[in-house]
DNA sequence: GATGAATGAGAATTCATTCAT
DNA sequence: CATGAATGAATTCTCATTCAT
């Protein structure tokens, strides 16, 4: 794979430029111009990449969608509980990592179409479903447990991003331990 | 003499306008002129009321954010956990009853605008906090909840929201009950 | 003359504060709003005494013009020399004295249209080139001297003014009897 | 690799398609679409080249102040009055030849920008008052002449300059030897 | 007559996108 | 492939003028 991997590897770093300028000034503000200078390119030649503005941004979330992704799988062995302890626990410890992309969801979620964000977010309810599930199966959950309390606790972790994103006096690694012993005891029997 | 006009009421109009077009298109689509056909006025009279188009969102924001700060003081009496299980509802019922505001905060957070959010969350997290102080003295809580967890609860409502408004398959007033109980009994001794 | 007078006198008043305004900001960055308020009066009230905004600028030429005149007429008796000195020298102590149309003419001069710009100057070296005639025939001059020294002088005397508006440190009363002694000892025998 | 473009020459070109704009309609008038289609490009090329459309003028009357600084250098050998009376006789050369840059001049005059016009005419009167030191030196002036003068002869051209550019009855070269001879014989001894 | 709210034509300016080199 | 000059559609904002009260 000769030109492929160089052009592959070429989108990425531009991407990753994108996403260090997009959380500097919000993906609004910022010019293909300022892109390509992070970049360190010419700004005819992101349109080599990307047909488009807007198809930075949606590559953005694509990139940080994949880096995500295995938060939900790679979650061991262990009782249902334990395992959601570990993807809530891992999800923050993803975003806090890549502060820049995690940036970046806040214009995602203001920004319209063509991004799935419901199938993203789908996708992690119904990984969080089947801990439920299974920690139900493990006698660990109270009564009443159900579906929604998978987007309850989705919406926690966001939420608590959200905090520390537009309040810099808050910080993500330390609402760690408070956000998961609050999905954890919340719902614990 | 022109009939006097009562400018407060006009801008009034003119944000509950823009807010609907926002809420439609999001705030980066939205032109003045849309916002002007919307509160069935001309282009150039928007700006008899406001200064810029970013002033549009500044007003919508914090007209949202008069409307809403009742919710953290009319909490009736009771326990600590009573009253902040009160809190978090109306919380949720205010957003729940006025959708196209709720769904122009993802706009105010992904802007730049000389908007004090981190002031406003500060504020939020602050009358939890005092919730909880109560709630301790009560002796409602298990050890270990601190102030942290209010940026958590904060976090949960708020990222409930985004879910709803992210994937139109969530719906906020069914996420209402699970959300207060995940926040109720996730701190409760 | 009941109305009538009023009606002149208050296109005076809004003149005289156009003037003002117009030598301290420059024509082409004042507003309506601008004369009417250093008027007192309401923006739509200009347009009861005057057509539009160039009408403003017009009328302040003309009331210029018209307040200039005299200058041209009342040289007493003398020599064609002596009479010219008057001139000139009435002119600067007239355009001294209300330096804002003084300023106003630099405005006027760039400007298009419907002021007649030519027909005074023409009158102004009418006048000039027949103190030139007078002078001539007391034999004061030297051999040469035409009417094309009348656009001279005149323009001598607009120079000067120039040079006073545009460099502060130039004072147009310092410079009248230079200006003077220039124009008549420059054509004398 | 696109061709590399002169950056000064292409602001030339479109400096002089906006003088001649500007010679016009007036500076007033003009619209930057106006110089676009007399430069032969579009709009926003404009702007690759001038931050403004103020930049615009600016840059013409630097351009013209730099074309115009050798006739006060270039002045040959003599007496002071020889001297001066090329020096009166270039400037007027000099703006009877580029009549379109002399027009503006008087938007120039009545514009507020940072052009430093004072600086320039201040320059003006100095190489003047060194011309009229020497011609004192060498007995050439009658008594009582000072650097008062040199404003008074600087004011002369310009203000024959104004006469011809207000009434196209007047012709800059038909004033340029009885304005030489003023300026000259109006303070010789 | 006076007022000032409303209008909307008009202009400056920006910037995503294209394409000749 | 890369570049960056050029384009022109799109948008914000201004302000002269109108007119209902």
């Amino acid at each position: 794979m000769p030109r492929k991997v160089d052009r592959v590897a070429r989108q990425g770093d531009i991407l990753d430029a994108a996403v260090r300028v997009f959380a500097r000034k919000g993906f609004a503000a910022t010019r293909i111009e300022d892109v390509a200078a992070e970049a360190g390119i010419a700004k005819g030649s992101v349109y080599l990449y990307f047909d488009s503005r807007d198809a930075l941004l949606t590559g953005a979330f694509e990139l940080y969608a994949r880096r995500t992704e295995h938060v939900l799988h790679d979650l061991g062995d262990g009782t249902g509980l334990q395992r959601l302890e570990r993807l809530v626990r891992g999800t923050v410890d993803m975003l806090a990592a890549q502060p820049d992309y995690a940036r970046v969801l806040l214009d995602v979620w203001a920004s319209k179409p063509p991004l799935d964000l419901a199938a993203l977010y789908h996708e992690y309810r119904a990984a969080i479903g089947k801990l439920l599930t299974q920690a139900a199966a493990d006698g660990e959950l109270r009564a009443g447990i159900d579906e929604r309390h998978a987007a309850v606790i989705v919406g926690a972790i966001e939420g608590c991003l959200v905090q520390t994103l537009v309040d810099p006096e808050v910080s993500l690694r330390d609402l760690a331990t408070p956000l998961v012993r609050l999905c954890v005891e919340g719902i614990r029997k």
